[in-house]
DNA sequence: TGGAACTAGTCTCACTTGCAACCAACTATA
DNA sequence: TATAGTTGGTTGCAAGTGAGACTAGTTCCA
């Protein structure tokens, strides 16, 4: 009665199971838990410490703000994270000379050795994860997630 | 220092911006976030309730175990999500004929004219967002997608 | 038939995170 | 140089969620 019949002109049920979100956030939380089981088990780092570390990794140097920023994650989250961090010695703070209210973070010696460990290795499971697609298909797969970026503003990110 | 120099072998710095855990976050979020402002702020009903809506609009009748397998949510939030749509009368529950222990949940005819109303709505949204790629990425995308899902084995859901 | 092992669903607890209020420091305007 | 508005960062609070204990009901098998 509900589809057979009558004008089945608009689609009014729906499968999760082939449903956008659905499948983007299940996808999305099985490739973290993988890639996050190598930082958090061994390493003791939840998500949001390890995009602090990741960042500064990359930059160099950044402020809590920059962080915020280029991972889109709430800056009280980022403020704890790096209270955190801090604490375990893994990133060290010095309040700016332009901007009183700024405070320049950086890896430490530790910090720095500890990516210079865990990257290499969680680089390894993201390729591993990717490599399950052929090449043809995963080059279309990531420019295809490139493009949806794009379209949907998600890139708004300074250049280093 | 740390990458002009010596031996590049391993790569031990590491972009969140172009870091697929990151990217699929991201995405997935900005994804649900566009989808669940249509059920959510028109409709007041949260993701896990959602899930439940279109879990019994799509089976017609399922057990909370059943929604739990299928939607990869954890029991307690599929409990809490039954017993909210059931006091807004959107649901309905029976217990089972053949075993006492288990509830058999459905539509009732309320919930059943909401989910006639959003699920166009959620679907058109959808369609919409993945029109940003042109037909044949649109494609390659989406069997990718299947295939990350199937080899991580994501897709163990019992058929209809 | 009488446990032992198992399953469906609920509930409590702890943890994480977002919101929003807050403080301190900066900038712009008069 | 006073004042209003803005921005960087922190913190208290509340909401949402997962882990796991718990109850009730079922199945299995001696």
């Amino acid at each position: 009665m509900t589809q057979s019949s009558g004008k089945p002109r608009i689609q009014s049920q729906i499968r999760l199971a082939s449903f956008l979100p659905f499948r983007l956030n299940r996808l999305a939380s099985e490739v973290s838990r993988r890639i996050s089981a190598i930082y958090g088990d061994r390493y003791g780092l939840d998500i949001p410490e390890w995009r602090v570390l990741a960042t500064l990794s990359s930059r160099g140097t950044a402020t809590a703000q920059a962080i915020v920023a280029s991972t889109r994650t709430h800056k009280s989250t980022i403020s704890r994270a790096v209270a955190a961090l801090t604490q375990r010695g893994l990133i060290e703070r010095e309040g700016s000379a332009s901007d009183g209210r700024e405070i320049v973070l950086r890896l430490s010696d530790k910090g720095d050795e500890l990516m210079r460990e865990i990257v290499p290795l969680v680089l390894a499971e993201e390729r591993a994860m990717l490599n399950r697609l052929p090449a043809g298909q995963r080059r279309e797969f990531l420019s295809a997630l490139t493009r949806l970026e794009v379209s949907l503003e998600l890139d708004e990110e300074e250049p280093l």
